[in-house]
DNA sequence: TTTT
DNA sequence: TTTT
């Protein structure tokens, strides 16, 4: 039973194709980044767009299916709590922090003809392997220097 | 018009006092930390709570409204989107990034007099006293003549 | 695994005690109203507040739940899914309608001891004090050397 | 501001083209029915379809913008708030309740070109004339028989 | 009455 | 780094 509320919902466009990783507790896990755009006007009524960058954790068999579904530039729902986790800088061991979502419902949206994304079975045969680049986004886990979550007891599933 | 969904909804308590700046164009704006409290069972099967702290900022007229109300301890509902902003540290220039939840709207909850907060008096002579009296409520359930379902099979729990 | 969203929430006070029923194939069963309120300004720029009664439906565990620690009056938080089901008026056999909210989470809000309500000597000696301590707030923003924004133009209200 | 909270959240399918009516007071009502699907299980371990249907009420601007962009078949996000309002029956004079959703926000999900939804000049050539079989949704507004509000100072915008 |  |  919760105490209370920590509820994030999301609608937006995969950044990349998903990652993922079996913890040495044998977990799936599954991460992602997640553009929602927004219009909004400015200071001279201009109107604007904004994007914003998530980090989407997934765990599990909900992360099978992400991993197995999603790719890069996919419509998905996002539905999560947020969670902010502390790693030491490698280079000198300052208290760094990051803050994902925890994904606990996804839906993907708009038709899989419109999303590129082919046959389910060429998504499948292209899970695992194709995530090596994601030296691109603003956050530390994805940097080769920041060390990954692998065995935190306290961030197992839910 | 938005072109996606950036949603954060929290229900906390506030971890400390409201502090109000005014921005050098004018705008008001609040922050505050809210905790969010939630029961888990971990790898041994054994109750666990858990604390997650969120970042809350307030701008324009909701910010002085909860500068006004809101103090520690005050339990809250806040809605708004998430917003990851970058910064340099000052100490060695590197790129730091802050998640926060920009709010659009707050609902103070629980009474006044419980809160210990400042002049509830208003508050508290009006508080949910009102609402219970549902002998006005629009639905067939309350008519004796509205059959319940109770072997509807396709109305089962979820 | 879904295909859509069909989500519901709300926070309001309880019209009525919870009437718990056990169905015909053993599940139990609750039911209540919930009235939500609302401040609007109406035509002529008045401030005026609008109460919306809402019917709630509360299944297995979490309706026991209900059962045993709702009450009128009391202030929750209900999370669920929006259901039309039908029925035949028995008057004249005609199909009529009532839209419920099946309950998936409920959290109930403010403490126990201006509630009223029943057994609530634990709950009241634990409540929210835990939370006002954020000596451990892992994020930036407390500490001294993180700069706030204060000029960023894109950072206005929204 | 508000003094509980009333929050609807769907994504789904329209089950018609909007319906515009321009009410006497010159405010612009656009109705529609939303579907959602969700897969469950059922008591045999089945994975089982269920289709909730829901009546959507759009006002104002936003109203302008469904009926031009949307059609019969588009996936929406719909958000917005629970209004039951009652009727009399003309039949007999009884009291009926239809439950809607008074929507404030609406996304359109998926590319248009899936949609089958052509240039947006089609899709406002028909916005208007293109609704006139109603006759199908399980709720007594759209029966002949059951009068629209149209005068209902009550169920202005929002 | 939608969609996959 | 997404999308329209």
């Amino acid at each position: 039973m919760a105490k209370g509320l920590n509820k994030v919902m999301l609608i937006g466009h995969l950044g990349n194709d998903p990652e993922m990783k079996v913890t040495t507790s044998g977990q799936s896990r599954v991460t992602f980044t997640l553009a929602t755009n927004e219009n909004f006007k400015d200071n001279n009524g201009n109107l604007q767009e904004r994007t914003e960058w998530h980090r989407i954790v997934v765990w599990a068999k909900l992360a099978e299916i992400c991993s197995q579904y999603l790719k890069k530039g996919r419509q998905v729902y996002v539905e999560g709590r947020l969670q902010t986790r502390s790693w030491d800088d490698p280079k000198n061991g300052e208290k760094r922090y990051t803050t994902e979502i925890v994904c606990s419902d996804m839906q993907m949206l708009g038709g899989a003809r419109e999303q590129g994304g082919g046959t389910s079975s060429e998504s499948s045969s292209q899970g695992y392997e194709r995530q090596q680049s994601p030296h691109d986004y603003p956050s530390p886990p994805t940097h080769p220097s920041v060390p990954m979550l692998e065995n935190d007891k306290d961030d197992l599933p839910f």
